[in-house]
DNA sequence: ATTATCTATAGATCTATAGATAATGC
DNA sequence: ATTATCTATAGATCTATAGATAATGC
């Protein structure tokens, strides 16, 4: 029963992060807090002390979420090169995002489940979208058709649409069709040469 | 304490038509059983005279309300005049849409939640995704740059990916843009003539 | 006689709290 | 002395069932 500050902080992390996962496999109201300790190694009766209710929680965790992904997905798109749409667009359209939500963007796997959420919830996640936006719209060519910000308001809607309706299609052809789709024609529109790269 | 077999069917309509309302607004696992009975006025002990459990029940309901979405769609979108791909997308990415999920598009709605459902939930909405892509590509003229099936894959993921930003989003002026954005975008690249039509 | 609905409740779950325990850190 | 965690449980909920009641329909 050892309860350092740094264990404290360490189980803080842990519990979030595990959290962070759950909550975008089964959902936000799928993962209890009993089990949640348990996977972590704790029980039921230290949550409080940690969090001021259980919403607080999905708030932290979703924070992390968004972080972690956002980190992951810049650096699976560079992964050493420079960051273009194609590459972010392949990224989040692959058949490996689609099988694994717990590490995957927090806004396909849960916007339904936010949209009925708090203000806070809310709130955070329309910041989050904000900055995907302008993140999406720096790597379009501002000569393209659509101005860049509209195009980047497609895509990403796009994006979410797609992988959730991937996720939803429990026939694999007709799965893979949609990112496939999806993806070759997002490219083909934005017509990325390259010459919006960014360097990471 | 009336039951005839009449009365028998139309409370069971008027449960799942409540049910089909309530999942898209509240979620499939933010409406429980005794207050659904409660609102068409019964009591919680009839319900499994109705159904088996509380899983027929959601794919009843959802079967419901997809069929009840697509024939309001169509017809909001033809409204007298024929039904024409412009329409479809400014019907769906409405903010009277937006507002309203539990008259709106189940998919739009629930596809987080689906996603983690069961086999026959997942079965279902496959083909009711299987049938919309179907009915946009349809309103695609052929000679449209990508194919009219892919054009109509994207365009869906776009309708439901924009929707549920637009509904994740507390700022208004930037919901509102997102619906805008996309709109617009779409209907500029798929850039109709009126020339596929269809008659209701 | 059958059955659609009602009242009442069992049994499972889930969030949150109370009080005990044992390690930290002044 | 403080506090991080534990055990135990209160109180609220939720699905599903049991048995009673009253209307239907042969």
């Amino acid at each position: 029963m050892g309860h350092s500050q740094t264990q404290k902080s360490k189980n803080h992390d842990r519990i979030v992060r595990t959290a962070a996962k759950r909550f975008r496999q089964k959902g936000l109201e799928g993962v209890g807090i009993a089990d949640l300790m348990k996977e972590v190694g704790l029980t039921v009766g230290g949550f409080y002390k940690h969090f001021d209710s259980r919403e607080v929680l999905v708030v932290e965790a979703l924070r992390s979420a968004l972080g972690s992904f956002r980190r992951q997905a810049k650096a699976a798109a560079s992964g050493g090169s420079p960051l273009i749409y194609a590459n972010v667009v392949d990224n989040y359209l692959s058949e490996a995002h689609r099988d694994h939500p717990g590490t995957g963007c927090p806004v396909g796997a849960l916007a339904g489940e936010i949209a009925r959420g708090g203000k806070r919830t809310r709130a955070l996640l329309t910041e989050e979208i904000r900055t995907s936006l302008q993140l999406i719209a720096d790597l379009i060519p501002s000569r393209d058709e659509g101005r860049p910000r509209s195009t980047a308001i497609l895509t990403y809607s796009a994006l979410v649409g797609a992988i959730g309706l991937a996720r939803v299609v429990s026939d694999q052809a007709l799965s893979r069709e949609i990112l496939k789709s999806v993806s070759e024609l997002l490219k083909k529109t934005v017509g990325d040469d390259g010459e919006n790269e960014i360097q990471q």
